[in-house]
DNA sequence: ATATGTGCAAATCCTTTGCATAGAA
DNA sequence: TTCTATGCAAAGGATTTGCACATAT
């Protein structure tokens, strides 16, 4: 797996107003390595894969933190767990409906001819597009 | 709440080899008596109101059924619950984020002017497009 | 009679929370 | 110190499941 120096994951975090904990460094360090997508599960046997010491709840803890402070973006996929991305500039999302993985949409493939204005009293708050991909 | 005759929904489900039992044609009439999104509480709830006699785990099986046969379609919103939404030709959704309630987008407001084709062996398998609206 | 559906309660899975301990400022 | 973070285990909420009973054909 991809590495990132965890000096730059403090500097994020402090940023951020993020107070760069080791466990938190940690977590951060697992996701912004690279443009990723991965459930807390994920992060969590990551971490212990790489012999570092976390909790389930500090994963969880973190992840909700870094993800109200913008750090990350929260998906909401199928009902069945949260997936948590790196990648926080707006983009959408190819999945794969055996395995659940997810692929960064190409930005640029995707061009919106008409989208709906907002309704009277109401203002975008996101976009949210997943197409859904099964082999052939 | 709107009505919608049992009949239609017994033979709506019987055309998909579903047998309609009293209590499936219960459920299947609360959904599909107008376009609507519906959580399995909310069906629940208003099965009781109407003095109707089902148990939830009766509610859950009947509506899994129905997305299985396409009568019905499963949203994922959010993490938290799962909605149905009874109109099953391809559309999209607003959603209130604060409220998390969901509404139709008219079709025709919505033109894609590029797509990206799918990657090599696989194909499209569905579009989600949500719009997530808060209030101004 | 035989298959299938229903209901209850218990079980599961993901996520959050309470609280005592550990760490940061 | 004083405030905040961590970890464990317990709590929570949505959904599924096992099994005895009821219903459909």
């Amino acid at each position: 797996m991809n590495a990132i120096h965890p000096d730059m994951v403090n500097e994020r975090l402090r940023g951020c107003g993020i107070l760069p904990t080791a466990q938190r460094v940690r977590i951060a360090s697992v996701l912004l390595a690279a443009p990723l997508h991965l459930t807390a599960d994920q992060i969590l046997a990551e971490l212990r894969n790489r012999g570092e010491k976390v909790s389930k709840a500090t994963v969880y803890n973190t992840l909700n933190l870094l993800a109200g402070k913008g750090v990350i973006r929260q998906l909401a996929v199928d009902g069945d767990r949260a997936w948590f991305d790196s990648n926080t500039t707006p983009h959408f999302h190819f999945q794969d409906v055996d395995t659940g993985a997810l692929t960064d949409l190409p930005p640029e493939t995707v061009r919106f001819e008409q989208l709906p204005p907002p309704p009277a009293g109401m203002e975008y708050a996101g976009i949210e597009l997943f197409i859904r991909l099964r082999r052939v």
